[in-house]
RNA sequence: GGGCGCGUAGUCUAGUGGUUAUGACGUCACCCUGACACGGUGAAGGUCGCCAGUUCGAAUCUGGCCGCGCCCA
């Protein structure tokens, strides 16, 4: 890096330092809005509500850089919406995560040589709690470190005593309902947790196994038997039958037929169920009731066999009284083992082959998940999804972006019944009790006094707790009071957006849905918006797992919250998956800092006791180009800006602001009007030029507040302005500036010109120092008039000493240094070009004649011309008019080629 | 195995039937110009994955193929 220039005195007034330091910026503006209490909810809102639940975050760890996402563009709503004066509810909480964080602190324990399942239960919920306190102060530390405006005094935990209450409530009118039932099924087994999970808690992987063939020989003593194919030889234990299809040929003979279970004396039936798939293995299939969902469902279809209890113990070892002795308290891995060699040496085996198949794991503890037949409380989800996909279908309630909405459909179809207990200590108890004399099941929000069959008054509670997910599906409610009759409830139910990731679609957005509707009658938010997942600079997704998602506070720490929230909403579009890298970090700070270099800039032009800009300057007869044309522009991108977050383009409405700071207003506006504002143009046009920069500065800070709140509050405040604080101010309306259609045009023509001289100056090879003269001639009235008018601007941005009217080279000059635009033609008089200008003119006139060439193909073709609109046409045919014209004075300005040059 | 999505300069990306294909990062050249070198000015860099088809016309629509990713079983 070069050293810093020797600084010379500044003209700017000593309160603006000529960096932002977020450190201290941020902190104050922190401290003073929650001073103010601008994000708390009204009680009595006098706006249209808007509310915003915030997805609460796991205590299970802290917050990430992809919560950091989902909270910024959570952010940009808030404050948008306050700024346009309606009143905004973004609540905030915090999630107990059961099976979740009992494993992240069963990990955390582990590491202390202390086993969970070992402690007694107080002090597994004491440890829990410890983590849980740690925890939620630095989410709290994190989330008040970002901005994020959200209402601390209605924060919420789904542990607290309302939704315990809420949770209890939901479980016990569904029971009444028939929603919610008890019952023995094949579930999901963790055995290594010990407890049972969902469908959606299980990740499928490819993997290696052994295919055994073995043969089960028939139970009359007769040669052979038939041959079943088995990855898992050691539950031939639990065996019932052997299964075949029904119009297989090759087992024909062996329907009715019984055959012995190897290594055992037991004998099973040979049956034919129309599961059985013909192509794997020989087509037969080994029937274990209690370990396989299909086994399951093949027992219940065939009512004359037994039904074993299980030969797996909840730890998943070999256990019960059909287990030979030799290989109970075997583990899986080791069972496997054993019974294959055990069937090897006694000839069962008939063949051996490396299979690989899908196989189950358990999101949380990643042990193989056994399919165990168990008794476990389940939700009727099908029941609950009608009025879910209908809102969806009818737009009631619309996915962002909207391609997600096939996903969602296809798996609101599928449902099946919600396993929602778990056999774990942190949780929501099932609130139901079983009477001692009866037997009676007593589902009830408080502990039952007496039984309502018999009368008695003793009883056994579930031992099991809640998925932590049928707390969770109650946040939108739940959080405002329900089931009471709360005002806030009232006020800001249903809520208007959800932000979130969409690896929770499943698991929480639809399930929300659904308890909005069965529990409230009401769609719980009409919007979701899903957000992408980030990626390192290696294309890997960010995880915790991975290691490689930077500490949220540290980038704040380094850049700042601003620097970040912006970084993570460009460039990379946010509802798509996208890299998140120091680069994108270092464009949000740059962008900041260019921002308040132009606040510096403003400041040292703005007199003392300048009035806050209430209203546009009008301008009139006279006024300067650029003033006209940075209004026009301000509109147009303020109309642009609205749009984009009225859709949820996120991304968009950052750029557009992006473009119009950095481009339009500091590259354009500012280096044009910077003569005005020193005096240079007098008097009149000193005082328009500040006050049209004050008006669309302070306005663009106010649209750039929902992004980057805290550098925006601090520029807003260190300039004129009318108010308490930006955070309050109210949203800009386009309408505010005049539409100027002309003044548009006539900069494209003026902006052609500035351009076109800077880069013949750059392909001839003038020094930058230097300021050579030019010659111009316009080809057009309109440019002709313009270019005249704004000659001053010209020769300063263009960077030419004068420019006189046209004259064709003579000797001393050479003629290579020329330039065609639309608009004009251009010389530099310099005695020696460099021979890209002339080579840059050369490659102009390839580009040119190339789509000339193409164009009058397309206008030869007889169906383009009887085809395609009139409107195509006539704009074809005047593009080979004004490309005819510009090539013509490109061959006709091209004097011999070394003509002047020495 | 099923479904969904995506392939546009070295990288990321805008662009849903007629544009001289957008912007950013990176690269190269010049420049510390009275806000900003975390900056300015200029430039180079693309057969819009491949093949067919529809159309007067395709980056854009349709089909197939190839590659990548995600979800589900």
């Amino acid at each position: 890096m070069l050293p810093r220039r020797p600084s010379r005195e500044p003209l700017m007034p000593k309160e603006i330092p000529p960096r932002f330091d977020p450190a201290e910026v941020e902190a104050r503006w922190q401290r003073a809005w929650a001073e103010a209490g601008y994000f708390r909810a009204p009680a009595d809102p006098k706006g249209a509500a808007f509310t915003i639940v915030l997805p609460p975050p796991n205590v299970t760890g802290v917050l990430t850089l992809g919560h950091m996402l989902g909270d910024t563009v959570q952010d940009v709503l808030a404050r948008w919406h306050r700024m346009r004066g309606d009143a905004v509810l973004w609540l905030p909480g915090l999630d107990h995560a059961g099976l979740a964080t009992q494993v992240a602190v069963r990990r955390h324990l582990a590491k202390e040589r202390i086993r969970l399942e070992e402690l007694p239960r107080v002090e597994v919920l004491s440890a829990i709690g410890r983590w849980k306190e740690e925890r939620e102060a630095t989410i709290r530390a994190q989330t008040e470190a970002g901005g994020f405006s959200v209402d601390w005094s209605r924060y919420r935990y789904t542990m607290d005593e309302a939704s315990v209450r809420a949770t209890r409530e939901a479980f016990v009118r569904l029971f009444d309902a028939g929603l919610i039932y008890r019952g023995e099924r094949i579930v999901n087994w963790d055995p290594r947790l010990r407890t049972a999970i969902s469908n959606l808690e299980v990740v499928h992987r490819e993997e290696e196994a052994t295919l055994l063939y073995l043969e089960y020989p028939w139970a009359d003593g007769s040669p052979g038997g038939i041959v079943v194919a088995t990855v898992r030889p050691e539950t031939i234990f639990g065996d019932v039958a052997v299964a075949v299809h029904p119009d297989d040929e090759r087992h024909r003979a062996a329907l009715g037929r019984t055959v012995r279970v190897p290594l055992t004396d037991r004998v099973v039936p040979v049956i034919a169920d129309a599961a059985i798939d013909r192509a794997f293995g020989n087509g037969a299939l080994k029937v274990t009731p209690a370990h396989d969902v299909l086994d399951h469902e093949i027992a219940v279809r065939h009512p004359e066999l037994p039904v074993p209890p299980s030969i797996l113990d909840e730890e998943a070892r070999l256990a019960g009284d059909l287990v030979p002795a030799a290989f109970r308290g075997l583990d899986r891995e080791k069972g496997r083992a054993a019974v294959t060699d055990a069937l090897e040496s006694a000839g069962f085996v008939r063949r051996k082959e490396a299979y690989r198949h899908s196989v189950a794991r358990s999101e949380r503890s990643d042990d193989v998940i056994e399919p165990r037949l168990s008794t476990q409380w389940f939700v009727r989800l099908p029941d609950l999804a009608p009025p879910v996909v209908e809102a969806v279908r009818s737009g009631a309630i619309r996915l962002h972006p909207d391609r997600w909405e096939r996903t969602f459909f296809r798996w609101m179809e599928g449902l099946e019944d919600w396993c929602i207990s778990r056999q774990v200590v942190w949780g929501h108890p099932i609130p139901v009790h079983y009477c001692e004399s009866c037997g009676a099941t007593i589902a009830s929000v408080d502990a039952p006094q007496t039984c309502p069959k018999c009368h008695g008054a003793r009883f056994r509670p579930d031992p099991d707790v809640l998925d932590t997910w049928f707390t969770s599906w109650m946040w939108p409610f739940a959080t405002m009071g329900w089931p009471e009759r709360t005002g806030d409830l009232a006020r800001y139910y249903p809520t208007s957006v959800l932000v979130t990731g969409r690896d929770i679609m499943f698991f929480w957005v639809a399930r929300m849905m659904m308890a909005g509707f069965r529990f409230t009658g009401e769609r719980p938010f009409s919007h979701v918006f899903f957000t992408g997942m980030l990626r390192d600079d290696t294309g890997r997704k960010m995880s915790k797992h991975l290691g490689n998602s930077p500490e949220p506070l540290d980038l704040i720490r380094e850049r700042g919250a601003d620097a970040l929230r912006f970084a993570l909403l460009y460039p990379n579009p946010v509802d798509q998956d996208g890299p998140f890298t120091a680069a994108t970090l270092e464009g949000g700070r740059n962008f900041l800092t260019k921002l308040w270099n132009l606040g510096r800039l403003l400041l040292s032009h703005v007199p003392e006791g300048a009035a806050a800009p209430a209203v546009a300057p009008a301008l009139r007869e006279g006024s300067a180009l650029e003033s006209r044309w940075i209004l026009a522009r301000w509109r147009e991108t303020t109309r642009a800006l609205d749009a984009a977050l009225e859709s949820f383009e996120f991304t968009q409405a950052a750029t557009l602001l992006l473009q119009f700071v950095w481009h339009d207003l500091a590259d354009r506006y500012v280096e044009m009007a910077k003569d005005a504002l020193k005096g240079e143009r007098g008097e009149r046009a000193r005082t328009e030029a500040r006050e049209v920069l004050l008006f669309v500065f302070e306005r663009t800070l106010r649209e750039l507040h929902p992004f980057v709140p805290h550098v925006t509050e601090e520029l807003w405040h260190a300039l004129p302005h009318e108010g308490e604080a930006l955070a309050v101010a109210r949203w800009p309306s386009p309408a505010e500036a005049p539409d100027d259609p002309v003044a548009l045009a006539q900069m494209e023509i003026l902006w052609d010109g500035i351009r076109t001289l800077r880069n013949l100056r750059a392909e001839s090879g003038v020094p930058a120092t230097e300021l050579p003269a030019g010659t111009i001639r316009a080809t057009l009235a309109e440019s002709e008039a313009i270019l005249g008018d704004q000659a001053a601007l010209l020769t300063r941005l263009g960077r030419v000493a004068r420019l006189d009217p046209w004259s064709e080279p003579s000797p001393g000059w050479d003629p290579r240094a020329r330039a065609v635009t639309p608009y004009a033609e251009y010389r530099l008089v310099i005695e020696a070009a460099s021979p890209e200008a002339a080579e840059g003119l050369a490659r102009e006139r390839e580009k040119l004649s190339g789509i000339l060439e193409r164009t009058r193909h397309r206008l030869a073709d007889e169906g383009f011309r009887s085809r395609a609109p009139a409107q195509v046409v006539a704009e074809a045919e005047e593009k080979v008019r004004e490309l005819t014209e510009r090539i013509r004075r490109i061959d006709g300005g091209a004097e011999p080629a070394t003509s002047g040059v020495p």
